[in-house]
DNA sequence: TAATGTTTTTGGAACGCTCCAATGGCAGAA
DNA sequence: TTCTGCCATTGGAGCGTTCCAAAAACATTA
C-alpha cells in the first residue's frame, strides 16, 4: 500500500495525495474528498521508515530503561509509561525503549539512539544528584525533557516534576486541621534533593502555622526496621501525627505504633508519600500523597513538542502537586 | 554520516562497507581492517530509516501498553520491560510502546502499527480468557510472543509464562519439610487462568503427599480485607500454614492472625506468590514465590526471534518455574 | 480572443541503504 | 603471452516518501 497506489485510485498524481494527508489546504475540496475516499477505502497508511528517510525525522522518543536492580526500584514507572506513550501517540510520535546500563557508559545508548537517526527526542527519569545526561543533551542541542528537576544549579533543560513540598505541605494543613499539634516528620537522610524539598513543605507549613518543630524531625534510610527505630524517637518526644516522606516510612512508624502496643490511625495519625501499590493494602489503610503521574507524562510530552518544534526557546519549568488520598490512617 | 561518507574515507566503493558490516566474510581481511578503521574513526551508525526502507523490516518489536487504571494493575511491568528491551538491544532490534485502550477497538493499535510497518513482530502482556489478539496476529501470520499461556484452547502462537503450579507445589514441599500438615490454600475464586494453576500445584503436591485437601482450599477476591475474612475459616479449620495465590491474599493472612491475637511466622506460616514489593517491606517480611522475570523477558525475545527469522516453524512454549524467596513469614 | 495572474496539480530528484548483476583483478593452466 | 575461472569489488536501481520547481488548469481582465 503506498502512495501510488491510492493515487491510482483517485485519478490524481502521487504527490497529491502527499498533500492531501500533509496540506489538505493546497487541494481543491472536490479533489480532497475524493482522495480521502481513496485513503480510507484502501486503509491507506504512510510508510513510517520512508517519511523518516525523507524528512529526517524519527518521530520517535527515546527513553532509557536503567537495570533497576542497582539501587532504586523505579516504583511507578509503568504508570508513568502509559501516559507517555499515549500523550505521544496523539502527538504521532511513539516510545522507543532501549537498556541503559547505569555507570560510565550510561551516555553510549543516547549516543547510538543518536548515531542512528532512531529517535528526535528523549525524556529523562530518575535523574539524581550528578546526572551527566542532562549536560551532555544539551551541549548537543538535542531536545529532551527531564521528569525530575535539575537539583545541581544550572538549568539546562525542560523537566517536569511533582512538587514534593506542596504535598507534606497539604499534609500537614490537613493534620492541623483534624487538631494535631504535635506533628512530626520522618525523613530520608539529608541531602538527596527530593527528600529535602519534602521535608520543606513541612517545615516552612509548620513555622507558618506557628507549630514547633524543634525534635520533631527525625531521618531514617528508607526500610520500615530503621524507620521504625526513628519513629520511636518521635513517639518518645509526644508527636500524635506525623507526615512521611515514603510509604515505607510511614510503614515503619506503623511498626513503632504496634510495638507500644497502639493502633495506627485511631491513636496516632499518618501520611505517607507516593501512594504506592502498598498503601490501600495496609491495615488500617494508609492516607497518603500521590504523584499525579498521568499529569507529568503529559506534561513531559507536551514540553518536548514544544521543544521539538522550536530548539532555541526559553527552557520550561512544570511542578505538579500531589493529590492528598485520605484513608483510614487519619 | 554516510555510507558515501566512510567509503570515501577508506578509499572503497559505497556497497564495499555495507558488506564489511553486513557480510565481512566477503571482504580480504586487509580490505575489511581498513573500512573498519574508517567506520570507528567516524564513529559510523547506519540510518535506521534508509535500512527499514531498503529490508522491509524495521527492527522494532511492539508493545501494546494498556491503561492500567481498568481492572489489573499489571504490577511486574517495568522489570518485564527492562529485561526485553535489554535482550531487544542485544539482538539489534528495539521497544516500541504504543498506547492501546482495552474495549472493543482494541486491536486498532496493532493494525495501525503494522500498516505503518511501524514494527515486525509483538509481545503481548496480560493475556487473558477471551483475548483476541492472538487469534488476530496469528490469522495474519504477524509474528508474536505472548507473556502468559493461552488458556482458551487452540494452540495459536509462541508463549512464556511463569509455572504457577510448579510454584505453589513448591511452597508446599517446603513447609511439609518444617514438619506443617495442615496447609491450608487461600486462592482466587475458580475460573482464572493464572489462579487455578497456582491452586493446581497446591492440590496435587498435597495429594503427593498423603495430606488432606479437604476444607484446606478457601477463595477470595484480591483484597486484603476479604482474603482475612476467608482466613478467618482456614484458621477455623486448624490449619498452620498457608499457600496464597498472591500477596495480597497473604496479607489478608496475616491480619486473620492478628485479629485472633497471634503472630505471623512464630504462629503460622504463610507463603505467597508473585514477590510484590511490599513483601519484603511487612513484619514480619513475606516469603514469596518471586516471578524470573528477567528470564520471562530474555525468553520472550529469543522466540520472537526465531518466530521472526521463520514464520513457519512448529510452534514453541516455555515454562519457567518461579523460586522460593524465604522471609520471616515461614 | 488573447494576455495575465492565481490556484491547483504534477514529475523529477533525493533521503541512505541493500539487492543485484556486472566488472575488474588475479592465479593457474594452456 | 593468452585464456579460463574464481574471488573481490563496484555502479545502477529501487524501497516510499517529501521537496522543489515547473506545468497545467482556471479565473480575471484587457
Amino acid at each position: 500500500m503506498t502512495l501510488e497506489m491510492v493515487a491510482a485510485r483517485a485519478g490524481v498524481a502521487r504527490q497529491t495525495v502527499s498533500n492531501a494527508i500533509n496540506s489538505p489546504e493546497l487541494l481543491r475540496p472536490q479533489t480532497l474528498e475524493r482522495v480521502q475516499r481513496a485513503i480510507d477505502e484502501l486503509g491507506y497508511r504512510p510508510h513510517r521508515a520512508a517519511q523518516a528517510l525523507r524528512t529526517r525525522a524519527s518521530k520517535l522518543i527515546g527513553y532509557g530503561i536503567r537495570s533497576s536492580q542497582a539501587g532504586v526500584p523505579t516504583p511507578v514507572l509503568d504508570q508513568f509509561l502509559h501516559s507517555l506513550s499515549e500523550a505521544a501517540d496523539q502527538a504521532g510520535y511513539r516510545v522507543v525503549l532501549f537498556a541503559v546500563t547505569p555507570g560510565d557508559d550510561e551516555l553510549t545508548g543516547y549516543q547510538q539512539l543518536l548515531d542512528e537517526h532512531g529517535a528526535d527526542g528523549f525524556v529523562l527519569s530518575g535523574t539524581d544528584r550528578g546526572d551527566r545526561r542532562q549536560g551532555w543533551l544539551h551541549e548537543r542541542g538535542v531536545p529532551f525533557v527531564a521528569f525530575g528537576r535539575t537539583w545541581s544549579g544550572r538549568d539546562v533543560g525542560d523537566w517536569v516534576d511533582v512538587d514534593g513540598a506542596a504535598g507534606t505541605s497539604a499534609a500537614v494543613r490537613h493534620l492541623a486541621a483534624l487538631g494535631h499539634r504535635k506533628i512530626g516528620f520522618l525523613g530520608w537522610p539529608k541531602g538527596s534533593g527530593v527528600g529535602d524539598d519534602r521535608a520543606r513543605g513541612w517545615q516552612s507549613t509548620m513555622r507558618e502555622l506557628g507549630l514547633p518543630t524543634r525534635g520533631r524531625r527525625v531521618e531514617s534510610p528508607d526500610d520500615p526496621a530503621s524507620a521504625a527505630e526513628a519513629a520511636e524517637r518521635l513517639l518518645a518526644g509526644g508527636v500524635t501525627a506525623v507526615v512521611a516522606a515514603s510509604d515505607t516510612l510511614a510503614l515503619g512508624w506503623y511498626q513503632a505504633l504496634r510495638h507500644g502496643g497502639r493502633t495506627p490511625g485511631a491513636d496516632a495519625a499518618v501520611i505517607g508519600f507516593d501512594d504506592s501499590p502498598i498503601a490501600p493494602l495496609l491495615f488500617p489503610s494508609l492516607s497518603s500523597l500521590a504523584q499525579p503521574l498521568d499529569a507529568v507524562g503529559r506534561e513531559c510530552m507536551r514540553l518536548l513538542l514544544n521543544r521539538l518544534s522550536d530548539t532555541r526557546r526559553p527552557t520550561e519549568h512544570v511542578l505538579l502537586a500531589p493529590e492528598l488520598v485520605l484513608r483510614e490512617s487519619v
